[in-house]
DNA sequence: GTCTATAAGATGATAGAC
DNA sequence: GTCTATCATCTTATAGAC
């Protein structure tokens, strides 16, 4: 494996064990293996390590499920999918980078580059198949598939910070999120009925999805 | 004002507009126009001067919304507060502070104590209501208010990270979470007929709210 | 309670030998 | 590309005068 790419593995490590707060040159070098000047020389700075650290594990992530989210077919497909993903991307420590690189983002350009981007793909990816999966359901009426595959991310990305402070609660956070799926998938069954009442809430609260130009 | 207060309120600034990266003793003494040395006097370490800081927010924000909790008597007045009090919390400053109290508690047991302080008086104010509102809608058969105010409150955490990243996309998370609370109402309306479709669904999938021993 | 001074260490970053 | 050595700066934390 090249420095490079010892580098980039090692500041994936350090933000999942010890936090951004924690993370310097000579932390990662150390973990790294290597000499604490070599994160200058191939990255120049070390907001620029920590940002090209982030987008190839967010690229590498999204890339990895591709083939699944095409095959998902239906509503509870794409809840099932999803619950799978997330627990496969807590244990990665996926998402606690993504949380530890947009805390760190808040005051930094660089990092906050890194983070639109990873939010991108995966954006990207989640909407193209919530879009396909609602179109028949009386949800799609109501829901914006752009904005809820951000809120979707954001959502994880919260409670993994949650995690790290209290592990039970975060699990009782999650279940009841499992349980609010059901409840996504009763509307769904029930087809025409909800697709009036909503259609009949829309026109009394205005506040439908936005139509597109 | 005495001069521990000013460092309170320094460092709840500070985390505001810095991030916990950031944060040190001599850049919140600066700010509350103290000396360095007083931090170690009143609080006796950072952490501890960063955890009382948050404990003290949390406890003030929450009982600020104690009469407007208690007065909810409707799941549509509850969704109608809860996007109120995110909207205040979130011009406050108070969601970024738990946000990087979280984000910086990953490896700091003092900081994890104040996040699980701070987490817990916002979800047992939340779970009052949400119980009390839920227990005669259909909804109250599948969710469990404590894991549903624990997750929301993370999910909000998440939202102010990805706002201070990316403003028009966390906004469009926003909306599509609003559109969201749309349907949740729509279940409610249809009453029985939601019931027993949730009845349905538990019996199918067995994901139901765990019975209370 | 507040100040100055200072210890003891960590940090980003660079120059220059190899 | 990699190393050593080094700077200037920042950090937590303490001792001791006032």
């Amino acid at each position: 494996m090249s420095t490079r790419d010892k580098l980039l593995r090692a500041t994936q490590e350090a933000l999942v064990e010890d936090g951004i707060a924690h993370l310097s040159a000579r932390t990662v070098a150390a973990r790294a293996g290597v000499n604490q000047a070599l994160v200058f020389y191939h990255f120049g700075t070390v907001s620029e390590l920590v940002g090209a650290a982030a987008r190839s594990l967010s690229d590498q992530s999204v890339a990895h499920y591709r083939e699944r989210f095409a095959a998902v077919q239906s509503l509870g497909g794409l809840l099932a999918l999803g619950e799978e993903v997330h627990a496969h991307e807590q244990d990665t420590g996926n998402v606690a980078v993504m949380a530890q690189l947009m805390a760190g983002a808040q005051r930094d350009e660089v990092l906050a580059g890194a983070a639109r981007h990873a939010m991108d793909v995966w954006r990207q990816e989640v909407e193209t198949v919530v879009r396909r999966v609602l179109e028949p359901s009386p949800l799609g009426a109501v829901v914006d598939a752009a904005g809820l595959a951000r809120a979707v991310s954001a959502a994880f990305i919260g409670l993994e910070l949650y995690e790290g402070v209290d592990a039970p609660g975060a699990a009782s956070a999650l279940a009841a999120l499992a349980q609010l799926g059901v409840l996504v998938e009763v509307l769904d069954d029930l087809g025409p009925v909800a697709r009036r009442a909503v259609g009949a809430r829309l026109r009394r609260t205005g506040k439908g999805r936005p139509e597109p130009r």
